[in-house]
DNA sequence: GCCGTTTTCGGCCCGACTGTTTTCAGTCG
């Protein structure tokens, strides 16, 4: 990524923290959303800046004049007053310090405010000094908590590369498929987008006892962290020194907890948008019809005056449980499969690499989808050496194999004799070559 | 701050888990 992109998702992602210490939480989404943007995108923004103007850096995704602006702002000054004004008031290493598990804007805020915590080795001092606990909010548990989570990440080493995390994840989801009860076990989240980076492993299972294949996991070896566990999920941390994210759920929800758990959650979002526009409810259970003016709904106009999802649990007493009951006033439609959801909602289903809210959602509507290239669309590998130079295997090896894939034609290309050093071929060794690679064919 | 074949203003996803709160806010997925 270019330097100026990565300086500037840093600036937009602590604006963000900053809006929401600030409660203004659409603010805070719409700075993460452009700071997302700015970190997948390809192109250095200055470039794209100076070649089109503004009017590029508008027509992103969720960059409108706004951000556009405070872009121009800062490619011309190299500062953004408004970020100056913001970090003034707040002047705190925002990024280091949400990294640790459980601590958000809000908590902060507070510290900031009480014990003047700006970062990283602030909070550890005032947790080891026992200070943190007095808080109003605050207590044993937490700080002993942000004591663990810093230790945690000071070992951290980053996100995953994709090749990486694969191998693992199919060794581990093997392991799940042998537990009592489970019926079908998925990559879900940014591994099964298959991005070329993985935050953490997110794997969905489904079973017909959900409970203990989330008991089992607490107790493998290897765990090191229960970050937390309940009735549907649980979230570890791993010797390796990375994190798993299991969601366990019934297989009549199997497809409602596939599509929310591979995301993205931008995807989600706009998914969930276009099913309240249609009269649905979508989430990870399935998708719900919303029956208008039943007599025994509860309350419609009071419940319109408070923050639903509080007024829900509050009903249940306790947290929602899905699984056996919803609502009287919502239908369940759809949740097997992703294509029950999708098609309901009038799309085509798309591959989990798409899933980005990129414009996937819009293609779909229209069944104009891109066609994805896939390994058996690989007609020819045009590199390859062999043992001639300093390949492993034979030139007649590397042919069977290329077969195999479904490959066409490959191109032999061993280094000539300018490479010495990984025994390059001569004049005479290069006619020889062609010889046995006739003789093969 | 962003966005729009029902809108250029008025909305903005929805739920699980934890801790310290006595009824829910904060954080995370
Ligand atoms: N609806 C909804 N779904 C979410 C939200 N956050 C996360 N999800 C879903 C979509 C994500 O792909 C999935 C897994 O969450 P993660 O935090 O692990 O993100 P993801 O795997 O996409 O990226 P990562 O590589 O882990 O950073 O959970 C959210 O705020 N709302
Ligand atoms: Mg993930
Ligand atoms: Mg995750």
């Amino acid at each position: 990524m270019s330097d100026i992109n990565k300086k500037l998702v840093h600036i937009f992602e602590e604006m963000g923290i900053i809006y929401e210490i600030k409660d203004d939480k659409y603010r805070q989404r719409a700075y993460y959303n452009g700071a997302e943007i700015l970190n997948t995108m390809s192109e250095d923004v200055e470039i794209l800046y100076k070649k089109e103007g503004i009017l590029a850096l508008v027509k992103l995704p969720r960059i409108g004049r706004g951000m556009a602006e405070k872009i121009e702002e800062f490619i011309k000054t190299n500062h953004i007053k408004e970020y100056d004004n913001l970090k003034k008031e707040f002047p705190i290493k925002l990024e280091e310090l949400t990294l640790v598990e459980g601590v958000g804007p809000k908590m902060i805020k507070v510290l900031y405010k009480e014990l003047n915590i700006k970062n990283l080795n602030d909070l550890e001092s005032a947790a080891q000094k026992e200070k943190i606990r007095i808080l109003e909010g605050f207590g044993e548990k937490t700080e002993k908590n942000i004591l663990q989570a810093i230790a945690f990440l000071r070992q951290e080493t980053g996100r995953m590369l994709l090749g990486d995390a694969l191998p693992y994840a199919r060794e581990f989801m093997e392991k799940l498929k042998k537990i009592e009860g489970v019926e079908i076990v998925s990559e879900a989240g940014s591994l099964r987008r298959r991005k070329e980076t993985i935050g953490d492993i997110d794997i969905l299972v489904a079973s017909n006892k959900p409970n203990l294949v989330l008991q089992k996991i607490e107790k493998m070896k290897g765990v090191q962290k229960i970050w937390g566990k309940g009735e549907t999920k649980i979230s570890v941390h791993i010797e390796q020194g990375f994190d798993i994210d299991v969601r366990a759920v019934k297989e009549e929800n199997y497809g409602a907890a596939l599509q929310y758990f591979t995301g993205s959650k931008e995807h989600n979002i706009k998914l969930r948008q276009i099913a309240i526009d249609k009269g649905y409810k979508l989430n990870e259970y399935g998708l719900f019809q919303i029956q208008k003016s039943s007599p025994e709904a509860n309350q419609p106009s009071t419940e319109k005056l408070l923050p639903a999802s509080r007024f829900k649990s509050g009903q249940a007493g306790k947290t929602q449980n899905h699984n056996s009951k919803f609502k009287s006033n919502e239908k369940f439609v759809a949740g097997r499969t992703e294509k029950e959801i999708y098609s309901k909602l009038g799309l085509e289903v798309m591959p989990p690499e798409l899933r980005e809210n990129i414009g996937e959602i819009e293609a779909a509507q229209k069944g104009k989808l891109p066609k994805l290239i896939n390994y058996g669309d690989l007609k020819g590998d045009l590199q390859i050496q062999t043992n001639w130079t300093d390949g492993k295997n034979s030139i007649e090896e590397m042919a069977l194999a290329a077969k195999e894939h479904g490959l066409e034609y490959i191109l032999i290309t061993d280094h000539t004799k300018r490479l010495a050093m990984t025994g390059g071929l001569n004049d005479k060794k290069v006619l020889e070559q062609k010889k046995e690679i006739e003789k093969l064919n």
